[in-house]
DNA sequence: TCCAGCCACTTTTTT
DNA sequence: AGTGGCTGGA
């Protein structure tokens, strides 16, 4: 499916390095010291569109971050032409932070940041050609769900057949394709009742002025693309596109990308940038949210890229986790195909262990982590623990909590998604967007101002009859009722007058007392925790705007495209107009002047619009949903998802639960796409770590508060046995893997064959602790026959007796619960 | 209107 | 097991 023409290996066939590097810039500049050939290759190549499949730990942000520096200082580029795209915050941040180290350069006139950033900067910028009100509000996942469930209240959707959930999954996926609810294929009634949702939906947002994650993408893609003097501009301006983690993008993120490259013309994309896309195929674990790693594939042949180079050098890992990475996914089919490789020696063997339950499991690591601390010198900040899902992390806590072992849990709540911090926030959002419904139910009722569901409903009937908001619809409301909304909206609306002018801080600060939100916590029990956050939000805005440079440079000029402050030659125009027609409709009104007697906002760069401090912090809290825990920088052991250690490496790792079901997950499993993600999951995992790596998996765990019985991950199979070794202590009882083997020899030769059992090397008998062998003689991974539903594997057995149930997977049918006592399965040999 | 108790759910997640 | 959402009684 992919051209094979990437060469492998060395770069010097298709780019010369010397060819690539510029007269005057010997390879032994000190920006491009200790780079090897092929990371070289990538930083000097000339202009043209670019590809760079950077395996695990290959250098990948310091190839990308070198070859902007070199750009720079060679003059193949300014600041202000450089646009790069990365997925996360902190990846934008970390690659300002490495340029900022290495050159001397004015970053803000770069666009460095997320994709969702940027779009956010491209529809503040041109709002009006978007669409949109300035100060329009983004809507989180949180938001957007509640949103979604207001619409289905008010026409009346059967939310048990269109749950909200799924809604809201439904309408994210049509947006990341890019498609507006006319562009929805709808197959069947339940699909066009999804549109017309969709599309509801969508007149909801316009309504209320707020924007999903999804609509932050589409809408500028669209802007783009309708407007030809905007895109002309931006085409114009960005000679060197540069994105990072390109296996990640959706589909909408590579048309956005491709608009901003250039224009297609015949079939054939002319640019006038250099588009340089780095990932690795192997890495991609989100499909699941509509990650397309054919995005690489159509990149190239699209782009017709004439630059591909792999860096398969790792300086991370030494060869046996490496080799082990290397073994697990060759598994994989459709891969772009590459292999790491180091010149660090094998280092230790990647340990094995099976555990007889979760608890024990937890218990061997906590043993090993302190050895591992105590005696090999290891810093807890660089020994990871990683499982598959956020369930397992409990039993694992728990262990190092009793050991006293410090740690650290990644995941969970982010700060800006605490409920207390929503409903501040909410209030915020109110003082600039009166309209705002969303806000508005949020909060209307909290603290308790004795408004119930009754009366908000005759509230929204008022708003939806008027056709306004439900701000303005309050005084439609009589009696009692109508009363107290008035006073709720008098409240924000005097608390607007009042902070006109003021501070962050002073905002947030006269908001927290008015809304009575304070106060309503500190008479709660579990309350001060809550007033400790919202403290915290006070700081976090007083943080954002001194970062943000308000009191340092708040009347920054706006910069032309070479980065150079634009005042003198074209002092009160917007960058953007320059060499546009100026009176052009679409674009909006040039800079205006700031007042000075009023706090200085945002001021855009390229448009000289000012985004007041309030709204710029609300959409930083809204694209930044902040860290999950403060206690950074203490020396724990970090515990977290594989997905969320993503980018992340460790001196050593612990992979827990590779059990069939768990790792790789029932969920994914069925399908081979699925199972090739979950494949490419575990090699993320593995590539982690630097010197150790240790696998477990038990033969017993509690999961939803039911024991189950796994099977270990059919990924042991797949890893090479020279580069293991298996540390479960043995048992006396040689080979005797399965208990009680006599009892129906359900779980015989065969499962042993299906599986790869090792018995001499494997050999702990997993009794289920506490409780007796099945007597149906069905066991987890054995193969069985439904009359109805063909052959099946069994994944999981619950309960006794009666009540027993087990878990099988039809491969036509999907996986099902069958109560044994009534299905008729049969254990195929 | 508010609160308590019951029910259903549970992969991964960034913006 | 734990949580979040919903219903029904006070």
């Amino acid at each position: 499916m992919f051209p094979h023409d990437l060469f492998s290996g060395a770069p010097d066939e298709s780019v010369p390095p010397s060819a690539a590097a510029p007269l005057g810039v010997p390879p032994s500049s000190p920006l491009l010291a200790g780079l090897n050939p092929e990371q070289l290759a990538a930083v000097t190549l000339p202009n043209g569109h670019a590809l760079i499949l950077a395996g695990a730990g290959s250098g990948k942000t310091r190839v990308l971050t070198t070859r902007i520096a070199w750009l720079l200082q060679n003059g193949h580029a300014t600041p202000g032409g450089i646009l790069a795209v990365t997925f996360t915050n902190k990846a934008a941040k970390e690659m300002v932070a490495r340029l900022t180290a290495m050159l001397p350069v004015n970053v803000r006139g770069m666009w460095i940041g997320t994709f969702h950033g940027l779009c956010n900067r491209l529809l503040r910028a041109h709002h009006k050609a978007a669409g949109l009100p300035q100060a329009f509000q983004i809507l989180d996942t949180q938001d957007q769900l509640s949103a979604i469930k207001r619409l289905c209240k008010q026409f009346n959707v059967d939310e048990e057949r269109f749950p909200p959930k799924q809604l809201a999954y439904f309408i994210a996926g049509c947006k990341e394709e890019g498609m507006r609810p006319g562009d929805v294929p709808a197959h069947d009634a339940d699909g066009r009742k999804k549109i017309e949702l969709y599309q509801l939906y969508e007149e909801q947002c316009q309504r209320e002025g707020v924007v999903d994650f999804g609509e932050l993408m589409l809408r500028s893609y669209e802007l783009l693309r309708d407007n030809d003097p905007i895109r002309e501009h931006y085409q114009r301006r960005f000679r060197h596109i540069l994105v990072d983690e390109f296996q990640d993008t959706n589909r909408l993120q590579y048309l956005w990308l491709k608009q901003i490259a250039g224009d297609e013309v015949a079939g054939r994309l002319q640019s006038h940038a250099s588009v340089m896309a780095v990932g690795d195929d192997d890495q991609s674990i989100y499909a699941f949210r509509g990650a397309r790693v054919g995005n690489m594939a159509d990149f190239v042949r699209e782009f017709d890229v004439q630059h591909q180079i792999k860096l398969e050098q790792n300086y991370r890992s030494y060869s046996n986790i490496l080799d082990s990475a290397n073994h697990l996914i060759g598994h994989n089919s459709r891969r772009l195909g590459k292999n790491l490789r180091t010149t660090q020696g094998a280092g230790e063997p990647v340990r094995v262990y099976e555990a007889s339950s979760d608890l024990a499991e937890a218990q061997w690591m906590v043993d090993e982590i302190k050895q591992l601390v105590r005696s090999d010198g290891f810093e807890r900040k660089e020994i990871a623990v990683l499982y598959r899902s956020n369930a397992q992390s409990r039993v694992i806590e728990s262990a190092l909590f009793n050991a006293s072992v410090p740690y650290r849990v990644y995941g969970g709540l982010r700060f800006f998604e605490r409920a207390e911090i929503k409903h501040a926030l909410a209030y915020l959002r109110l003082l600039e967007n009166p309209n705002d419904d969303t806000s508005f139910l949020r909060v209307v009722n909290f603290p308790p101002r004795g408004i119930g569901a009754r009366s908000i409903e005759v509230l929204q009937d008022a708003a939806r009859a008027a056709g306004c908001s439900l701000h303005d619809a309050v005084s439609a409301v009589p009696g009692k009722a109508g009363t107290n909304f008035k006073a709720f909206v008098a409240m924000i609306d005097v608390l607007r007058e009042q902070t006109e002018g003021q501070s962050l801080r002073g905002i947030i600060e006269q908001m927290l007392e008015s809304s009575g939100l304070v106060e309503h916590f500190r008479t709660e029990k579990e309350g001060a925790d809550r007033i400790e956050n919202l403290q915290e939000l006070v700081n976090a805005a007083e943080s954002f705007v001194t970062q943000e440079g308000f009191g340092r440079d708040a009347v920054a000029l706006p910069l032309d495209e070479h980065g150079q402050p634009l005042t003198q030659s074209v002092p009160t125009q917007s960058p953007v107009s320059q060499g546009l027609d100026p009176n052009a409709p679409v674009l909006d009104e040039p800079l205006k002047p700031t007042n000075p007697t009023t706090p200085a906002g945002i001021i855009d760069s390229d448009t000289g619009e000012t985004l007041s401090p309030l709204v710029a912090f609300l959409t930083h809290a809204a694209l930044e949903a902040g860290d999950n825990q403060a206690q950074a920088g203490q020396d724990a052991v970090q515990l977290m998802t594989v997905h969320a250690s993503k980018g992340l490496e460790f001196d050593g790792v612990f992979i827990g639960g590779l059990e069939e079901g768990l790792f790789p997950h029932d969920n994914s499993s069925g399908d081979r796409d699925g199972l090739e993600e979950e494949r490419r999951l575990m090699y993320v995992a593995i590539t982690r770590a630097r010197k150790r790596l240790y696998l477990s998996h038990s033969q017993t765990r509690m999961l939803h508060g039911q024991t189950r019985y796994n099977v270990k991950s059919r990924f042991f199979d797949e890893l090479p046995e020279e580069c293991l070794k298996w540390i479960t202590p043995k048992q006396q009882g040689f080979g005797s893997y399965a208990p009680n083997s006599g009892a129906g020899g359900a779980y015989g030769s065969s499962a042993r064959a299906q599986f790869g059992f090792k018995s001499e090397t494997f050999a702990s008998p997993p009794v289920p602790p506490q409780k007796a062998a099945p007597s149906h003689g069905l066991r987890a991974g054995i193969a069985v026959f439904h009359t109805k539903f063909g052959e099946g594997k069994v994944l999981a057995i619950e309960g006794t007796g009666d009540d027993a149930r087990a878990q099988v997977n039809f491969p036509r049918h999907g996986t099902k619960w069958l109560a044994l006592s009534v299905a008729k399965l049969t254990v195929v040999d």
